[in-house]
DNA sequence: TTGTAGGCGTTATCAC
DNA sequence: GTGATAACGCCTACAA
């Protein structure tokens, strides 16, 4: 337990202004860089202040200045590849910009993100970046309006007004299934994950954006391809490895399993591989796997996998630079950015076999 | 460019007094739980507060209370997947405990460490997780003394007071080795990585504590097996996979290549296994592999790979459990905390092949 | 329970 | 260029 544990005694500024000989106003002025100080008294205080071991005192300065030089991030789970390197994309471009990052992680819980956002609001972040989860989006709206503005990473929102930095899912997705179409398949599987863990996510239905564009996606692949009865290998209650392992599992014991699987992410796609192997089946001789996320295993599994590369560690770095251009001051109208995935086609499809 | 923004008009206490008509006082107490108030003022308060739309202002709280509810998070690179957990383990801990989290990569560069713990202290963190990287460790006990508590992560420091929590590397590492002259492997190789990627780490000399230990185990490891020239095969300067890929290329190439390869980390494993696969080599026939970290694909690759797999999570979530302790005011002495890891057999070792 | 007054460490203002 | 002094938004006495 312990006691509150007593203030860390540290030195001020009118302590140094005393011990230079200057008043706090010119100590402050030297140590904080602004104003204009002579050489000389410059001299005095900075010496003043490693004699004393001053530490300045950013809190104290965020009040005044309304400023606090940090930045907030909010994402699902760090632990995912995809974000861990989001993460740290927007720690790079908030490094570059003067900023420091304050970290929270959401575990796709909307009730956790509205108070993650609301903690660091009250902590005076100057903006936010935010991986947001589905569920509303008013907290959100409320810290663009009281002027700590929102950047959306990776996941789109409906009928708010804030930049997002995206990938277009659904075209990458169908672009998938035209793949796997060409090459002769008819019995596409999908398996993805909902909202959160436990709740599926339903075409149409809510669920974070990526989800959702990545099944419409799909569904359209299979439409154009003329696949009849495109649901029939769709599994959208899988977004943890291990219930990427179970569905497709249950999907391979079927009388006529699917030839070829689409996992909607890496960590699904692991998922899926363990009960490929388990199975056992051979890839792509007995099925063919394409997945999202260039995890860097991918290329080194036998087969490597085909996939659809995201530019994770660009996305959020493109996301802490327009934060900071909006921190700044900008006032363009706020808009989608879009960037480019790469289909990378490597030996994990093939032609589908005759079961 | 545009102006540095006004400052945002954010209602403050005394506003909300006043629309509420009481005293700041009182509002105050309301506001923020303290004191008591009588249940018809902070109804009156906590109407009026939610009608101007308030939001508490922790800055100017900490300031006052000298706490900041926040601990700062310095690790290496938060794309490696063990820092991932690990983050993700500090990042749990905190907010159990009320805390948030101030994050910065250091990229194995000492000045940017120094910077960051500088940083994070003029921002008045309450208490620092490092996950130090070589160099000198004034600044860490600097911090120590000056009031703000320091938990070291994964990596040990010398000469200094201050909690750890790590793994027996040095162990393990032998282990590793036993394991492997026990299926009759004489050239054993180590790949690992320095200091910074450029920086080669050779036993007894600097280098983060990690890598040190583990060149050191394996050493040992040799030693015991009665393996001669034990560094015939030690590669440490390999920190990324694409050193990890060069070298081990390099020494697959020599007329006596290793008969068995153990990679300091999962990164590294990749490397080296894409350098295997591309020889072409066979695992384990021809070479076998054992590597440090349980990554999440090394039990989807084949074969899958033996490892010896650490908590990075719990290991997070311990240092900063033990961290709050020290900032709720706990002296004990500091101490070396030892978590256990588990060697975890698969099938990526066989007997050696004979060259 | 409530209010007044003062202070936390900094920056901003305005004379000198 | 420099110094006194007033903010910033909040908490903590202390008195009522």
């Amino acid at each position: 337990m312990g006691r509150p544990r007593a203030r860390r005694d540290q030195v001020s500024i009118p302590q140094v202004a005393r011990a230079a000989g200057v008043s706090t106003a010119t100590a402050g002025r030297a140590l904080g860089n602004y104003g204009s100080v002579s050489q000389q008294a410059r001299e005095k205080v900075l010496s003043a202040a490693a004699e004393l071991g001053y530490q300045r005192n950013d809190l104290a300065r965020a009040i005044i200045t309304g400023r606090s030089d940090t930045i907030g991030l909010v994402v699902a789970d760090i632990e995912n590849p995809f974000f861990a390197a989001a993460v740290r994309g927007v720690s790079d471009a908030a490094r570059a910009g003067g900023f420091e990052v304050l970290l929270s992680n959401t575990d796709e819980d909307p009730d956790r993100e509205r108070s993650a956002v609301d903690i660091l609001l009250a902590k005076q972040v100057d903006g936010l970046v935010v991986a947001p989860t589905a569920g509303s989006t008013e907290h959100l709206v409320r810290a663009q309006r009281s002027g700590c503005p929102v950047v959306l990473l990776d996941r789109r929102l409906e009928n708010v007004e804030l930049d997002m930095v995206l990938v277009d899912n659904f075209r990458a997705s169908s672009a998938v299934v035209a793949h796997l179409a060409q090459a002769g398949h008819r019995r596409i599987a999908m398996v993805t994950g909902g909202t959160r863990a436990s709740e599926p996510a339903a075409p149409g239905q809510r669920g974070v954006s990526t989800g959702r564009d990545r099944v419409e996606g799909f569904l359209r692949g299979m439409l154009d391809a003329g696949i009849p009865d495109p649901q029939r290998y769709l599994r959208t209650a899988a977004g943890t490895p291990e219930q990427a392992h179970a569905v497709t599992t249950e999907m391979l014991a079927l009388p006529e399993p699917p030839t070829a699987l689409f996992a909607s992410d890496s960590r699904v796609a692991l998922g899926a591989l363990r009960a490929i192997r388990e199975a056992p089946l051979r890839v792509p001789e007995d099925i063919s796997l394409v997945a999202f996320d260039d995890a860097d295993w991918t290329g080194v599994v036998t087969p490597s996998v085909t996939v659809v590369s995201q530019p994770a560690q660009a996305l959020g770095y493109r996301a802490g630079e327009i934060l900071i251009g909006r921190i700044a001051g900008s006032e363009e109208l706020p808009r989608n950015e879009l960037m480019s995935t790469v289909f990378i086609e490597r030996n994990s499809v093939g032609p589908p076999r005759a079961w």
